[in-house]
DNA sequence: CTTGACGTTTAGAGCGCTACAATCTCAAAA
DNA sequence: TTTTGAGATTGTAGCGCTCTAAACGTCAAG
């Protein structure tokens, strides 16, 4: 395994090991005869640059870490797929770890990549504390995507979750739905600010008096006993806005399982727009978040701090979208009556 | 960013570099008061080992690069698992690289690995050619999960898929059905085997006339619209066996569209159980692998060939098992006298 | 006292590369 | 011809660490 190395390359070229240098590097000033007598050797040779070494040498590794929560997650990949296209296009190449779900995993990611001196992290859905964002932010560019953080040191790009919900609600109104209740997402990142978002926007839309959450969190079972308990309810909502697409998938099933129609009797709302929502036998209503999106900014926002020098903080917030599925319809006649009754 | 440096280290803690070097090491030769006095000093100063100085020096890395073909499958996210488990049991840590669902990708994100002189390399569901894995091999353990591999130079694991689709046919049979279809995966990973296995199980059970096979791939809207042409089929199948959760899941769709009722009319099985699979709303009965334990043994092959130094190959097959959910019942009266009628 | 053995500590030569300054080359300008 | 200077090439000092061999106590046995 012992592999060929610069020095190699320059004797069989005929060179200084410094040209080989160049040419690997792709430098301008070098002539065309050398360059290819360089590539010729080196190809000949099977070599490959050994990127501890040149990255000892150059204190630079134009290497960014990316620390995901969980690889379970399928809401990471398309933010990865973001990252390493926008990174790729500047030349800096992206390593991957993965945090386990959990606050020890991403410490331990978190510091094997700062062991390996990459130039910036970007955290995703992070879990670890702010203190150690901030320790992490005194030796890499940090970024932190899908939470916020006071620090000077370190960018955010986060979702408006107010915009989303209020998507979701002005969706639903307008199909002339007024009994909307929540199933929320408990601890669960992003659930606190859509629980926030579906109370201010049934008040804007003067529906205070109809609002109602009920305690869930982001899994299918919690959705289904959350149903469960709207079902029981002597006004039963005519829609359902779940705090995420698994959960919402869970109220789905409850719905269904009473016998009751989907849109029809109880319209459905998710949020996510994970691959699930898309799926045909599914095919749920949804808020869609650009996870790409995320990816890009954060990594622009990254090399900026790196590239451009910025020391100052950019928080980016995004807007999402609605995506409108099968899952929800017009209020129906009946749910009118019933409303009158209220 | 500058960080600080072994020798710093060593000479806050009055103490020569080498003796950094051991207790950083965790060395057992050093006395406990020398090693309290740099702990204490590395601990002030903030100092961090330079992995890349140290894998430089040490011309080993203790890392292993896993490549996965495509982060958005889930199914990889479980290999990473066991992965990360049985590669830190052993002192080793794991970095991730995304193949992006490609060739190129994979190319690219083995190629870093290589210059990053990692010692082992995983490739879970790598499309590459074989003769790059055996490039890649050349200068680092390589491992392959879910493809086989000629050369001397490489391990594999993999599933038995002909255990996996007997155990399907012979639920199948069990329940009463003869006429089971299959909806193949076009040129998915383990496609083919698995039409191989369905027809070499029929012909067991002796039902070889009922063998029947329809284009179909890894898709949802694959299965849905191979389980159309099904359905036109003067004798539908009483069962269908698709090729991954993801096209039974289309089947499944197609199946209640026309009104027929899952298992009763139609049984459904899939295969790899998928959290898709899992999910109450589907419920599909599937054939489940093992995943952590693909990876876990992946890690301990290349163990054995880094640190052990075997060279020879050794081809690992792990048996899958059957998961029996809501999509799979008995066949009913109505199918057997359609069957008489044959 | 030596001596030798053993456990602990250290000096210093790399690891393979980059960066910088120095040097060389050669055609155009003087 | 000599000078000039831009472009091409090279020598070499590190980057921060590990590793080998040697040096340094220390202490019991001779």
């Amino acid at each position: 395994m012992a592999q060929p190395t610069m020095q190699q390359v320059a004797e069989a070229a005929g060179v200084s090991t410094a040209l080989v240098s160049l040419v690997m590097r792709g430098a301008p000033n070098v002539s065309d005869m050398r360059r290819a007598l360089v590539l010729k050797a080196a190809e000949e040779l099977g070599y490959r640059p050994n990127v501890l070494a040149r990255n000892l040498a150059s204190r630079r590794t134009r290497t960014l870490g990316v620390v995901v929560n969980d690889l379970h997650n399928p809401f990471f990949a398309e933010i990865i797929d973001g990252i390493q296209a926008a990174a790729e296009a500047n030349g800096y190449r992206i390593l991957i770890g993965n945090g386990q779900h959990s606050r020890r995993g991403e410490s331990d990611a978190i510091e094997t990549f700062l062991q390996l001196r990459v130039d910036g992290l970007i955290l995703a859905g992070a879990v670890v504390t702010e203190d150690e964002m901030e320790r992490a932010a005194k030796s890499a560019a940090v970024v932190a995507i899908g939470r916020t953080a006071a620090s000077r040191e370190i960018d955010t790009v986060n979702c408006d979750e107010s915009v989303g919900t209020r998507l979701v609600i002005d969706h639903l109104v307008g199909l002339g739905h007024r009994r909307i209740s929540h199933i929320d997402g408990g601890s669960g990142a992003g659930a606190a600010n859509r629980r926030l978002g579906y109370e201010e926007s049934m008040r804007e839309f003067g529906l205070g008096e109809f609002i109602n959450t009920v305690r869930g969190d982001f899994s299918e079972s919690g959705g289904y006993n959350a149903a469960d308990e709207l079902l029981t309810l002597h006004q039963r909502p005519t829609a359902i806005f779940a705090a995420n697409d698994l959960s919402a998938a869970g109220a789905l099933d409850r719905v269904e399982d009473a016998g009751l129609e989907v849109p029809s009797d109880v319209a459905i709302v998710g949020y996510d727009n994970t691959g699930l929502a898309a799926m045909h036998h599914l095919s749920l209503t949804t808020i869609n978040q650009p996870r790409g999106v995320f990816g890009r900014i954060a990594t622009e926002l990254i090399l900026e701090r790196i590239d451009d020098g910025r020391t100052t903080a950019v928080h980016h917030v995004v807007a999402p979208t609605l995506v409108v599925r099968k899952t929800s319809g017009p209020a129906t006649e009946t749910s009118s009556e019933e409303e009158i009754l209220v």
